[in-house]
RNA sequence: CGCGGGGUAGAGCAGUUGGUAGCUCGUCGGGCUCAUAACCCGGAGGUCGCAGGUUCAAGUCCUGUCCCCGCAACCA
């Protein structure tokens, strides 16, 4: 790429970088090449732009991963980053710079980025409090638990707190939401008025270290504790361009034009990143965008449920543009979006191969049959003539004004009215009929002249979003690179004798009913045996860590006889049950809401453990716990005959 | 509980500052034969979730209500 016309400035944007802790889907990719298309109209456009993704390498994830493979996490993670490469490579992602967490040059700058953050006084160090699953060596959340269990693996938590590093995120509280009222920052609105309402509810200081884990890191000056991975990753977009250091890219790449992100992590990038940077006294970025998901049936793609769909088999199967193509025209930027196989290949069939493909073909066919292969020159306009020229000059300032708007959809529709008006065209000026008239040649050339003209414009117009299929028009329509510059984009006298040449189709027509039927079967294949392999993970039986008798003996389990049960209000998930145990009788309430009717268990012997020190959930007390068989999917009660009041040991 | 988003023709979606409801696919009918059986034209099909209100005028503003989805703090 050539660097040398910058007339415009710098643009630089950002794609997150994503986490390695499997292969990545089509989600991912969706982010990518929306990123990838943005980048390529700016250069064209004449911006000086920088384009960075990457990968966030470090966490307590990535590490439970290696060690199931048996690797290093640097090993982990080198491999799939590799495999991310290859994706990239593969989707012709014009990225500039790939950041990866693990780099020494990222690692050093963001232990300076905490030391400048400490120095100013921003970071303390506090208690870090949470619900603690041991086994995990996660923290968790009140909400994040699942009954009241980790949710990760399913066993009960305990209220943990460790010493950790905090940084005074609330001391930016009103300037963070002052520029979330900025209309121009976060972008689409949906994504501004949640945050707005979420500062407004308050900013509490963040905590910004961990010692339970070492994959990451090392806090300066404390071999015990790596920085949170958020501050990690968020810091990436200045520490490649050498930041704390003044260095020529941070003074000329930052503030970023565009984070652009997922939804899920429009917080962190509206809201975290500003005010980390307004510690720091640098600059927040110009804008963020928060696009939003592809849906599969409804819901979200995920390992466990088996739905993700692999960019890579379609990329093999129909070819990068094309895929680009339907990631980009199908969906609403900001909005979630349905993603089905049917959809998908229509798209492909309707507008590629049937619109584009076929005008093309068709174009190309008559000027080698009528005109021995040379574009002839255009004659005098008629009313049609004229209102094809129009339609082909107005696509570029549409085009251009939706591309900045994010708006990939329509820019691609823009385009596309063009493709159609063309189609019409050739109908309206019936060119074969035109041929048999000798005195019809200059119209019949006119109209030749026209399409290559307003297939000149479509081939300029589609570079950014599909070079290689604008490659194969300008060979077939034998235009010069010249003719092919993005200003030419505007205008319409430019074609001058080409010789074309007739290729391959530049889509074939799929058979959908056919495609659908084999992707099908194959996804299905594909999707059971990733089902399969995450149950067999989580039936994998994984030990608490072995404990002593005394450890054991210390728990007073009893048969207790459930004499009442009833839901709690304002919980979704939690039961109250009044239980007997001998002479005594007590509350205890369980969140096994969505598995049982609460009449349905009257009368039960269950097993309590009956000395837990009691703890108040939804403001009511619970004064022991029962226990349940857990099936990952359910729990099922553990009943015994014994009169209550005895023990289980 | 709270916060945010959505509910518009059979399906999937657009609808800027309120002023005759659009697009793609499907469907019905017609045209053309240059082209990848592709292309072009026309028709049918919507009380814009429901109920109120503001207005000369509301899918678009306000109130209430039902349904669906997401977030709920460090978890991409």
């Amino acid at each position: 790429m050539t660097e040398q016309k910058a007339s415009k400035g710098t643009y630089y944007i950002t794609t997150p970088i994503y986490y390695p802790s499997s292969n990545l889907h089509i989600g991912h990719t969706y982010c990518t090449v929306m990123a990838d298309a943005m980048a390529r109209f700016k250069r064209l456009s004449g911006y000086d732009v920088r384009f960075q993704t990457g990968t966030d390498e470090h966490g307590l994830k990535i590490m439970q991963k290696a060690k199931e493979k048996g690797v290093t996490p640097q090993e982990y993670v080198d491999e799939v980053v590799a495999g991310i490469k290859d994706l990239w490579n593969t989707m012709e992602i014009s990225y500039d710079d790939f950041v990866r967490t693990t780099q020494p040059r990222h690692v050093k700058r963001v232990q300076e980025i905490f030391t400048k953050m400490n120095e100013k006084g921003d970071i303390y160090k506090g208690k870090y409090e949470g619900w603690y699953c041991t086994p995990c060596e996660s923290y968790w959340t009140e909400s994040q638990l699942v009954n009241g269990c980790c949710p990760d693996c399913g066993r009960p938590v305990e209220w943990a707190s460790e010493d950790a590093y905090f940084f005074k995120m609330s001391k930016y509280q009103d300037r963070v939401l002052k520029l979330l009222e900025d209309p121009d920052f976060l972008n689409p609105k949906e994504r501004r008025n949640e945050m707005i309402e979420f500062v407004k509810q308050g900013l509490d200081d963040l905590c910004i270290s961990r010692s339970s884990f070492d994959w990451g890191i090392q806090v300066p000056g404390d071999p015990n504790s790596v920085i949170y991975v958020w501050l990690d990753a968020l810091t990436n977009y200045i520490t490649t361009l050498g930041y704390p250091d003044d260095t020529e890219d941070f003074r000329k790449y930052w503030p970023a034009d565009v984070h652009l992100v997922g939804k899920e992590i429009v917080r962190f990038h509206s809201v975290i990143w500003p005010a980390m940077l307004m510690s720091l006294d640098i600059p927040v970025p110009k804008h963020v965008m928060g696009h939003g998901w592809l849906l599969i049936d409804g819901g979200k793609m995920s390992k466990s449920k088996g739905n993700v769909v692999d960019p890579v088999f379609l990329i093999h199967r129909y070819g990068v543009d094309a895929l680009k193509y339907f990631l980009l025209r199908e969906y609403t930027f900001g909005q979630d979006g349905v993603y089905t196989n049917e959809v998908m290949l229509k798209r492909m069939n309707y507008d590629l191969a049937n619109d584009l493909g076929n005008l093309l073909s068709r174009t190309v066919a008559m000027i080698e049959k009528y005109c021995g292969s040379i574009v002839p020159p255009a004659g005098a306009f008629d009313k049609i003539d004229e209102d094809l020229k129009s339609t082909a000059l107005g696509v570029a300032p549409a085009l251009e004004a939706h591309m900045n708007d994010f708006q990939f959809n329509q820019a691609l529709e823009d385009i596309w009215v063009l493709v159609r008006r063309a189609n019409k065209y050739i109908d309206e000026k019936m060119p074969w009929v035109l041929a048999k008239d000798p005195e019809k040649k200059e119209e019949l050339g006119t109209c030749l002249h026209n399409l290559v003209e307003a297939l000149r414009i479509v081939a300029i117009l589609l570079i950014p979003f599909m070079h290689t299929t604008s490659e194969r028009m300008q060979e077939q329509l034998g235009l010069s690179d010249e003719e092919m510059a993005w200003e030419g984009a505007f205008e319409f006298e430019k074609v001058d004798g080409e010789k074309v040449t007739k290729g391959d189709p530049l889509f074939p027509r799929l058979d959908i009913d056919k495609e659908l039927k084999e992707l099908n079967e194959i996804q299905q294949k594909q999707m059971a045996e990733a089902k399969k392999k995450a149950d067999k993970e989580a039936a994998d039986v994984k030990l608490k860590p072995e404990i002593e008798f005394e450890d054991f003996d210390k728990v007073d389990l009893r048969v207790g006889t459930i004499m009442k049960a009833s839901k709690v209000e304002d919980a979704d998930k939690l039961l109250r049950f009044r239980i007997r145990i001998g002479n005594e009788e007590r509350t205890i309430l369980s969140g096994v809401a969505e598995y049982f009717k609460p009449e349905e268990l009257v009368g039960k012997k269950v097993v309590v453990v009956a000395n837990l020190k009691p703890r108040k959930i939804r403001g009511e007390e619970s004064q022991g716990m029962i226990i349940f068989a857990d099936t990952g999917k359910r729990f099922e009660l553990v009943t015994s005959s014994a009169d209550d009041g005895c023990k289980v040991r």
